[in-house]
RNA sequence: GGCGACGUGGCCGAGUGGUUAGGCAGAGGUCUGCAAAACCUCCUACGGCGGUUCGAGUCCGCCCGUCGCCUCCA
């Protein structure tokens, strides 16, 4: 595809994208709940997201991202009953709910900071903007969407013959839907809390024109995304459990409220399976990023790290689900050894005399299989053969006299766009006396080689290699890799 | 029950109706003292049954199976 195409929620197709502004693109992405450490579905989502804005980036548009952080509102049951998480949360740490929300606000960057994940633009906390939500809430009563009974202050669902459109419900047939008990104040079951009065037992709790209370859950996403981006924006993303309830009543307030458009194009991504189900924190068996990194968990037999995690993802597209299992995580990092071993080669080799690479032709394939609404797997395998072949060049001894240029343009596309590009080696962090004894080992070697002492030469190799030291001979010489 | 997906070779995983996805694993070979790496070659699948078509993994129907949402979840 020559231009960016994406598929949308809204009309369930691929439509060529169109920024509202020219040139200026807004993206508001769901971000976490607080209240927990992030796991490996979280890092699909973020992950996918992040390619969407280094590549947007990429291609020219100049970017706002913003993706809050839910630190109040939202609740363990339905939007009506049910705990704060993060004050059960807090109960359960012994600790005050703000404090739950900076811990777990920390261990969600630094765990998207450690898979390449560049930070939004904005950050902005729901409870931060109890204000804006309040005056979105009163703007909702104002045009005749809502409703207040007794400090709560709910969504009038009938009033809105559009809901249903994004997550394809027709609420008419919903009626008699497995809803088990609903709050005895609402006129409907399908309305939904925008406000909600705060009991005596509650902690997060704002004065209101309808008294103490909070905010409910879906309308912190309306009011900080207008508040950033706009009434009307270009591209809303979230993670495909969301489609329903939240995002479809982000719709309904935000139309209902300034009775235009709210995001044009909307972007899920789905699920991390575990053997077949879902991995979600509810269930039970999310493996968190920390245990992925560390190793530590019952399922995980060693630490994995987070770049095997980031391309393990990418290997995938952000619309199909990403079954988890050690032996895909293997294979995975098998494969971006390869691929990044190339890559260093390419970083360490100079122009040489050799046919100029086509890279006009990489480039057009890899923007073109992007270009189809992200699929970084298949921009992935075009890398994997392109590599390929100028690595082949490169060892026949004719590096392509464009290597500077091809060099330039996989910074700009594998480290830029994908965040794949190889970290600093391990050998280089190890001091010179390691380095200068591993050369004398190996020079001691190819004398024993040079005088047919084979059985000492291999013994060396051997007993470096438990030390996790790998020789390899070529005719240029002995190179050894640590780790 | 309603809505929506999906079922691809040993594993993971892309696929716009008509020549190879790709990765991992495996086999054989070249190179090498032997390895490793690299290179070459092989392993060519689309849940089942019908249908449309000159031609279907790709469209349509039915069936089987799996999953998601409908209650919190990226």
């Amino acid at each position: 595809m020559d231009k960016l195409h994406i598929y949308n929620t809204l009309s369930r197709e691929k439509e060529e994208f169109e920024p509202i502004k020219e040139g200026f693109v807004g993206i508001y992405v769901c971000g976490p709940t607080v209240y927990g450490d992030p796991h490996l579905g979280h890092a699909k989502s973020y992950v996918s997201f992040d390619v969407v804005i280094r590549y947007l980036r990429y291609l020219g548009y100049k970017v706002r991202y913003v993706q809050n952080i839910t630190d109040v509102g939202h609740l363990t049951d339905d939007a009506d009953q049910g705990e704060d998480k993060l004050e059960k949360q807090a109960a359960i740490e012994k600790l005050e709910p703000m404090e739950i929300a900076e811990k777990y606000t920390y261990n969600y960057f630094r765990d998207m900071d450690k898979l390449g994940v560049q930070r939004p633009d904005i950050s902005p906390r729901a409870t931060g903007h109890i204000i804006e939500q309040i005056q979105m809430v009163e703007k909702l009563l104002e045009n005749g969407h809502a409703y207040e009974t007794d400090g709560n202050v709910y969504f009038d669902v009938s009033s809105d013959e559009d809901y249903g459109k994004l997550s394809g419900r027709d609420i008419e047939e919903q009626e008699s839907g497995t809803r088990i008990e609903t709050a005895s104040d609402k006129q409907d079951p399908k309305d939904f809390a925008l406000w909600k009065k705060a009991d005596d037992g509650h902690i997060m709790k704002w004065p209101s024109p309808w008294g103490m209370g909070y905010p409910g859950w879906h309308v912190e996403c309306s009011a900080m995304s207008t508040k950033y981006l706009g009434e009307h924006f270009d591209i809303h993303g979230g993670g495909m459990d969301n489609q329903f309830p939240h995002h479809e009543c982000e719709i309904a307030q935000s139309e209902g409220a300034f009775n235009k458009p709210f995001a044009n194009y909307w972007m899920h991504n789905n699920m991390v399976t575990l053997e077949g189900q879902k991995m979600g924190k509810s269930l039970g068996n999310a493996i968190s990023l920390n245990e992925f990194f560390r190793g530590d968990h019952e399922l995980l037999s060693r630490a994995w790290d987070p770049q095997i995690i980031r391309f393990f993802l990418l290997q995938s597209h952000y619309r199909s689900t990403t079954d988890f299992s050690e032996e895909a995580l293997s294979s995975a990092e098998n494969g971006l050894r390869t691929l990044q071993d190339i890559l260093r080669l390419i970083e360490e080799t100079e122009e040489g005399t050799g046919d100029a690479y086509d890279l006009e032709a990489l480039k057009k394939s890899v923007e073109s299989k992007l270009n189809d609404d992200f699929n970084t797997a298949q921009a992935i395998a075009v890398l994997f053969d392109e590599l390929k072949k100028i690595r082949k060049q490169i060892n026949s001894g004719e590096a392509p006299e464009n290597l500077g240029d091809v060099r330039t343009f996989l910074h700009n596309f594998v480290d830029d766009v994908l965040g794949l590009w190889p970290e600093a080696e391990a050998a280089q962090s190890e001091d010179d006396k390691t380095e200068k004894l591993i050369e004398l080992l190996i020079d001691i070697r190819n004398k024993a080689r040079h005088n047919k002492n084979f059985e000492l030469a291999d013994a060396i190799r051997d007993q470096l290699e438990e030390l996790d030291i790998k020789l390899m001979d070529s005719p240029e010489g002995t190179e050894f890799k640590i780790g």
